[in-house]
DNA sequence: GTAGAAAGTGAGGGGCATCTCAACATATGC
DNA sequence: GCATATGTTGAGATGCCCCTCACTTTCTAC
């Protein structure tokens, strides 16, 4: 993809390895998966990896598009197509959440975990203005009640991702972040 | 206080130093303290530590009554003070949250890490028993939706508890909470 | 080809915590 | 007193994981 220039080629092809197998790694086993398994599935010596990529952190940066950028990119879209405010900002949310379920590495992402990995978070403070930004739009439509606050969205999705991969949570956990959003409502689904 | 017969006196010297030092140790830094530090603290070695006590667990249920059980004791007689059973479940759910706020051991404890240490768990059992009898009760006195369960309420204390020691948590958390406990109300305050 | 720069390798060192065990100490019963 | 069962000790083995670096291998430009 992006070839980086200055580069030998077969150093060139093992961070590609490098690329796949983190992102593989990583999708199945959350961000915190040890570098000496991705070394393996890619592989390649440890001591390669490091080589490559000098830290959990730059490997992260190096997959985030495919990690997460896509996937934030898509939940966007899809978000920006519902029809109404409300709309919008269930979908967001529900979208949300059903990435936390499924992809431990979105959900590690999420909760701010590796904050040095700039690009990732970067691309969860994108997610989260346009949540901000949902939030207050439906503030202004006058479907959610002012006392629902952006803080209170970004509470709401990282209580959903703390509960999401821990086997002690209640198993009930999805029926108040739920009711947390839908209390907040001040119309008829449809405006 | 228990004397454990058929131990030598020193060891049970030994045995009580422990238990100081593990009640001191558990309090300040939660749980998961690391041994060694509770055996220095005692003056004792680990070996010896590991003599007395064959794990983790078993520290923790020896000194469970002072750790956690006293307070919840108290916790419960402060409830059932109360008189209207709104303001009992009110109780109830702040005084547990400002006990998880206040004590990372009370904190480890209601969130289950541990679950070996069998005496700390039958104590957070007992306590959340009595958490559903009130919600119950506040059924029947027609002051709590009934949309709002018992486990509606292991989950708010539960994301209290995940909150209350990551300082990766929005700082809103406890707004989420509060409303998602008054919300159920459908009464006014003094039924 | 070949030299020399670039890259790969993996054993090993470091941190942190758990747990063990052979050598040493002492309380207790006779 | 003294034998001995009972205790104590702490260095070191184990388990994870991180990260480095002296040595080997491979690319590539000439």
């Amino acid at each position: 993809m992006t070839a980086t220039p200055g580069l030998r080629r077969d150093a060139q092809a093992n961070l590609e390895k490098l690329r796949v197998a983190a992102l593989a790694v990583f999708s199945r086993r959350g961000l915190s998966a040890p570098l000496e398994d991705i070394a393996r599935e890619a592989g390649v010596s440890i001591g390669t990896l490091y080589n490559r990529v000098g830290s959990r952190e730059e490997l992260i940066d190096a997959v985030v598009d495919n990690l997460a950028g896509e996937k934030l990119k898509a939940l966007r879209d899809r978000t920006l197509e519902a029809e109404t405010p409300r709309a919008q900002l269930e979908t967001f949310i529900t979208e949300m959440i059903d990435l936390q379920l499924s992809d431990p590495a979105m959900n590690d992402a999420m909760l701010r975990r590796y904050p040095d990995a700039v690009l990732l978070i970067n691309a969860c403070e994108r997610s989260m203005a346009l949540g901000a930004e949902l939030v207050e739009t439906a503030h202004v439509a006058g479907v959610l009640s002012d006392e629902f606050t952006p803080e209170d969205l970004m509470t709401v999705l990282w209580m959903a991702g703390m509960a999401s991969h821990d086997p002690a949570a209640p198993h009930g956990w999805r029926r108040v972040v739920d009711r947390s959003v839908s209390a907040a409502w001040t119309d008829h689904p449809n405006s």
